[in-house]
Formats: structure tokens, C-alpha cells, sequence
DNA sequence: ATCAATTTTTAGTCTAACTAAAATATTTAT
DNA sequence: ATAAATATTTTAGTTAGACTAAAAATTGAT
């Protein structure tokens, strides 16, 4: 049983969509894939006859235990690439996107099973995104909240961001925020959302609340 | 300008057969590549168009210098692949080419550089095979002959194989023999070409002149 | 029950690479 | 120099995989 590059793509969309939305919708996928609805029905029948999505006419996808199994293949891989282009060869967090998203393709699960133990067998990637275990489990964290959440007083680390474009990166890396960064909240805007933080070095930077609304942090005790 | 996978393949063989036989001809790329000479004839119109090879009908095909470089780039991927896929992941070296056929075709100049300075700059990949530098120069050995060729009496150390395949390989594993493995030449037989070669336990083994003439060696002064 | 939104069907497009067989060019041997 | 053998190219069409536009069907909300 041969899944094509596209074919993978469709699953990952389709994992994704099913965690936030809980069924995936033919448009939704269309959107994600930038393609057409139409295009997405044949994508769907074929999954469906290679027993990788639950799928019947007008009622969405999901996947089976198989697709499933084979989505969170794909997003371990992607993310174990990360985790080596950043960690390994030295990539900005910004730039690793795109050379993962090729990589994720390649090889079998004994690949990335060496791939991931040469690693150190990380549990999240440079995006703070979580990496599935070999069994596909992934441990959500626990006392994430949105940076857009924290009270004025509070300290806190980031740890992720919801946003992953190179676009969003780069803007974070003006700034000079980073995961690890610790801050914190000095003041919340109520005019417009927006926040000031300080760095522990005393440095202090604005925020506006579209930033603030991407970026994860976990509250210091 | 892309430069599709396909046609990566098509610059690598026209590379190979360039450089042991002058000119690759059409036949010979499209029993390397398993396919037929009229395809092959399709492809280097393409190829020509894009200015990768110097083509005219009925006269064999060469590499540009864009072209060469190209192909250069590719193989280098290709063996700092199989260098990270044995040094890294604990791949054995007969299982690592596949792999390293689907890896040779991602990512740019610079994530190829990053790579090789990740692992040191290696100058030679699992099987002995030459890595291009990041500006396509191959450092040909010297000193390096056929094992077939060793005199009776003499030492020598294994340092490259001519044929690459997992069927080669795995015999190899069987008798022992690996790269950097040390022997004397004990004996010729002239009756069939075989030899006996001892290691520094003792320990003798019969290898057929099928064998002897595909491992590379450097005899010991 | 009706309408708007969504999904599916239909029919056909596109790209990249391929093949078989016929036609043409080149090379080799005489 | 020329015929025969060999190699290459042309022609015409195929295949695979994924796509699109527009028409038809279905669903869900009121």
C-alpha cells in the first residue's frame, strides 16, 4: 500500500481538522490544500478505498485507525526534521519549514524511529509543537495558556506559537522572542489589546494583541 | 529553474557514463536508468533546452557546467546521506543506498553545505566512494588498486567497493569483510583467479576473483 | 417546504514521463 | 564507396496522478 506525497498531505489536513473541528469538512480541506472541493471528493474516495479515511458522500472524513496511525507518522517526521535542522545544522526556527514538509515523505517508520532516538527522542519541536512517540501518542501539555491570557504581574516562559509561517517567525525574531524567552507582564491595554512585557533584563517591548494571541506560554509558579 | 527528480537521475548517470566513457550515449542512459532510448532522447531535448547539457542529435550527450555542477551537487547529497545514515542512525552500509536515492533530491546548495559541516566535511562516503567538495571538486584517491591485483605476501586495507548493491554488500558482511578491514594475501590460485587472504587473527578466507575484482584496496608499504 | 450552502458528478485538462514501431542517421565492414 | 548493422529520432499515442469548471444533487436551517 503506496501513499503518495499528496496523499499524506491530505492526511495530515485531515488529523489537524479532525482535532480542531472534530469532523473535516470537504471545503476546510480544500482551503488547507489550496485546491478545490471537487478535487478533494476524488482525494477522499481514494483514501477511503485504501482504507485510510471513513468517508461517506456529503457526511466529511475522519480518519481510520490506519490513516491515523500514518497522519501522525507524517507529522512525527516532520517534526523530528525540525528539531535536527534547528538543533543540528543550525537552521533559524523561520527557515525550517519548508525543508521539513520535503523530508516528511521520505523513509519508513525504522527511519524515524533512528531519526528521533539519534535526537535524544525530543518531545516537542522548535515551534514548541508537541512530537507523536513512536505509537503515535502525543502529550499535550498541561498550564499552556495564549500569552494574551496573562495578567498583569505574571511571569512566563514561551513555549510555542500557534503560528508556524515564516512570516510570524520572523516578526517574533525582531523582537528577539524566542521558545525559552522568559518575560514579564507588565501591563495589559484594555484600549486595544495590546501589552508590554519586560525581559529580566529590564528591557521593555510592546506587543500588540495579534501577536500576543499566537504566541503560548506557560505562567510561572 | 527546476530541475525535476527525473531529471536529476538523468544528470547523475549522464555524469557517470561522461566520466567512463567520455560520452554518454543514449543506449547506455537508458539501461542505466532502465528505460528506453527513445525516452532517453525526449528527456535530453529537455535537458538541452534548459541548458543542464550539451546535446545534438545522434552525438551522445554531455554535461554543461551548470549541468555538472548539478549533477556534482546531487551526488555529493547522496553520499553525506549515506555518511549521516551509517555514522548517525546505525544504518549497515548495504542498506543505506535507497534511502539515500530519495534523500539526494531535497533542499538547496546550503542545506547540502550545512550538512556535510555537520559531519565533518567527510571525504569519502561508506563504500569509499569520493564525496564532491561544496565546489564539485572530487578528490580522486591515489595508491588504490583492485584487491584482484595484490601480489601474494603483501598487506592491504579495504577502502572502497565498485559495486554498490545491497546483494554485494550483504556477502561482504558475510565474509567479514568491511571498510578499513586489514588483510595479507596469502596466495593466488591462477587456476580460477580465486585468492586466500588472512587477517591479523589468522583467520583465512577464500575470495573468488568475482569478489577480489570489485574491492578496492591500498596496499601497505 | 424552500433556499442557501455544500458536496458530488461529469467531462475534460494538464504535466511529466513513458512506449512501440516506423523512419532516419551513423558507423562498420567489405 | 556502399551495403549492412547499429544507434537514434520521430511519430503517435498511452499512462498516472492530480487537477478544474460547471452542472446536478444533497443537506441543513428556517
Amino acid at each position: 500500500m503506496e501513499v503518495s506525497v499528496s496523499q499524506e498531505n491530505y492526511l495530515k489536513t485531515i488529523l489537524k481538522l479532525e482535532r480542531s473541528e472534530g469532523i473535516a469538512s470537504n471545503q476546510a480541506i480544500a482551503q488547507n490544500l489550496d485546491s478545490t472541493p471537487a478535487a478533494v471528493t476524488g482525494m477522499l474516495r481514494k483514501l477511503c478505498e485504501e482504507g485510510l479515511v471513513e468517508y461517506e458522500a456529503y457526511q466529511g472524513a475522519k480518519l481510520t485507525q490506519v490513516g491515523e496511525q500514518h497522519a501522525l507518522s507524517t507529522v512525527r517526521k516532520h517534526r523530528l526534521w525540525e528539531v535536527f535542522l534547528v538543533e543540528k545544522l543550525n537552521f533559524r526556527w523561520d527557515t525550517v519549514h519548508q525543508l521539513a514538509e520535503e523530508l516528511e515523505h521520505i523513509g519508513n517508520e525504522d527511519f524515524v524511529n533512528r531519526l528521533a532516538e539519534f535526537l535524544g527522542n525530543p518531545l516537542f519541536d522548535p515551534h514548541g509543537d508537541p512530537i507523536p512517540d513512536a505509537a503515535g501518542n502525543i502529550r499535550e501539555r498541561v498550564d499552556v495558556v495564549f500569552s494574551s491570557e496573562a495578567e498583569a504581574g505574571t511571569m512566563f516562559v514561551v513555549c510555542g506559537v500557534s503560528d508556524s509561517s515564516d512570516e510570524f517567525l520572523r516578526h517574533l525574531n525582531r523582537l528577539g522572542i524566542e521558545l525559552g524567552s522568559k518575560y514579564h507582564a507588565v501591563e495589559l491595554f484594555e484600549f486595544d489589546g495590546s501589552m508590554e512585557w519586560s525581559n529580566n533584563q529590564g528591557a521593555r517591548i510592546l506587543i500588540s494583541s495579534g501577536v500576543s494571541e499566537k504566541i503560548l506560554i506557560q505562567v510561572h509558579a
